[in-house]
DNA sequence: AATGAATGAGCTTTCATTCAT
DNA sequence: AATGAATGAAAGCTCATTCAT
């Protein structure tokens, strides 16, 4: 257990699942799909994941941890609240740019959370630690006076949002909105807001 | 063709369709539950379907074209821009709180959508409109002088961004975000970009 | 539900499955083969039952009600005890040897019980209440002076023992052993200990 | 060919395939499960069992010749008929009392012979030597004058035939029946028979 | 001798769709 | 118009067996 082959195996096959979902569909992606996509048979997938469940819960979360990590780092480089609001926004459609197929794949896979408590979970998961570590940052900048009181809560779920809806517009139409113009004019939009 | 009969039965179908997809999620909602939920028997979708991808796609259009209907008629009330713009996001807002089983489903229905084709198709079909309505608003307002001269498509694509974002955070989790507050402070926020 | 098709088509189901599982034996019949044997598609099989252990629990049940019903019958036309006794022992042997094809399956879905709670209950359904039922017989027979004071739950025991150890000698070797003069052994055997 | 340290293998395979098909029942264990509750690899019963049919077989061979020997050694005890017969019945139900999982799996893998042939074959192998054994038996004692001359074939398959029935019905319920009861029991009724 | 990753045939089950009534 | 029995393709999953190490 937690073998190198093993994690290889894993890695290979959530990496997989991800372009295929990503470029056929959640739905129309089934186990074998996969596997000959992988250049392997079927019963591997079985034999390192529990259930396609198991392996679906494994790609939201690669999808989700890959992504944070790179925003976490590239905001820890900055130092004022300020600088890492715009680092946040920036990582965000940045890398967004360059992983089109994650997104592809993580939204297709929302409609496979269909328990209300699976719901619940989803964001406590996902959604809660993005909201929270915005929320950090905005706080730091009004105690050190960077920025105007304003309703933290409320602030950070709106700049949360205006990053997803514009993913959402893009990745059903790429062409339907220039990603580094939303990028620059969202970080106009809050600068203004934030600094009264 | 188009019969009463015909009408009240794709209606009722339809309806039933939404509601049991919002509930189960549309992976575990065969026709079959459709028809248990509606009362009728199984043949009769497939009567007036021709296929349960149609029977998907005109829950769709039904789910946006009933929001955008209702949008519409909110933002008629107004004459000036400023006051169409705020009743954009009012009526987005208070529309989805009302609906929250259409958004539920159609969100889940995302994930139908798989052909590259079919997205570009949804999207023009769906978000478009939004936008160009949006659009329209913001280049009389700047016409008539109410607001600043900005990037009239960028905007309209922002303030639909941030409609759907925080939607999405409220249909995983009602209690994640307060629709009424979201929407105060979305109108704030916009008002202040627009304004100067 | 109930409806006569929904009769006819579980009876035949049940009855193919019988025949099959005898021929093939359980494990080397899939549903498909049943399906098969019955000329019909292996659907029908899962639309009429929920699922594969249904259907084997309902054989099961209709492979010794039926036993039951006929054995019952025979017996209720005696009037003495020693009669009953007698008529009980016979009609064990008479039926199992022109419904050999239902013991062969029987003996072979006995496998198919797995569970503790499972295998008391199949004794509870099955077993107890023969049991009782030659109790019964015997005791009255004590009671009217026909027999000598005995151990009735043994003696009941005994009798369906020797016709179940019976029986399989005879399914796995049909000349092993002469139903008939088995049958008339046994009879005479306990007789012989019933009236001292 | 034999050698020390594959026998030790092979036995300690059959051991650990009889406890766990006894606990979990023929259908739920795959070679995996007697590979881990053995504490060794899947692939080492593949290497010393051509198949799994193989290792059934070895398996109810082991079952049968244990009981056959610790029967046949009880029996080699006793000078007289009488005493053998007694002997070999208080032996067949002294065994299955402290070999219970032996015939719970025992009786489990009967559903494994499917083949009319394989039947044939298991009956010959096993039953067949168990009724020539008591035959013999009887034989003796009527030619020593102990017994009563009978119908030596039928009287022992009456014999093997009530223990074997009395073990199924304990099996599926060990308060069922009371082993030793059965024993002193069946000893009594028979003793009757034979000595007139 | 032993391992366990890999294979793929085969299973049960689901369900969109068809069609006789 | 409506029913629901029937179909059969396709899915997820299990597991005996093989084989490189």
């Amino acid at each position: 257990m937690g073998s190198l082959i093993e994690d290889i195996r894993k890695e290979q096959i959530i990496s997989t699942a991800i372009t295929t979902i990503a470029d056929k569909g959640f739905i129309n992606t089934p186990l074998s799909e996969i596997a000959k996509e992988a250049g392997i048979s079927k019963g591997v997938i079985s034999y390192y994941f529990k259930s396609k469940d198991e392996l679906v819960k494994k790609v939201m979360d690669k999808i989700l941890s890959d992504s944070k990590k790179y925003i976490n780092k590239v905001v820890a480089g900055e130092k004022t609240a300020s600088g890492k609001i715009t680092a946040y926004i920036s990582a965000s459609f940045n890398y967004m740019e360059v992983n089109k197929q994650h997104f592809d794949a993580l939204v297709d896979l929302w409609g496979s959370i269909t328990a209300h408590e699976e719901k619940l979970n989803f964001n406590k998961k996902n959604y809660d630690p993005c909201r929270h570590f915005i929320e950090e940052i905005i706080r730091a900048g009004i105690k050190s006076g960077e920025f105007v009181s304003i309703d933290v809560r409320l602030a950070a779920s709106l700049i949360q949002a205006v990053i997803d809806g514009v993913m959402i517009q893009w990745l059903f139409d790429e062409n339907a909105i220039n990603l580094k113009d939303a990028r620059d004019e969202v970080a106009k939009v809050w600068k203004a807001y934030f600094f009264k």
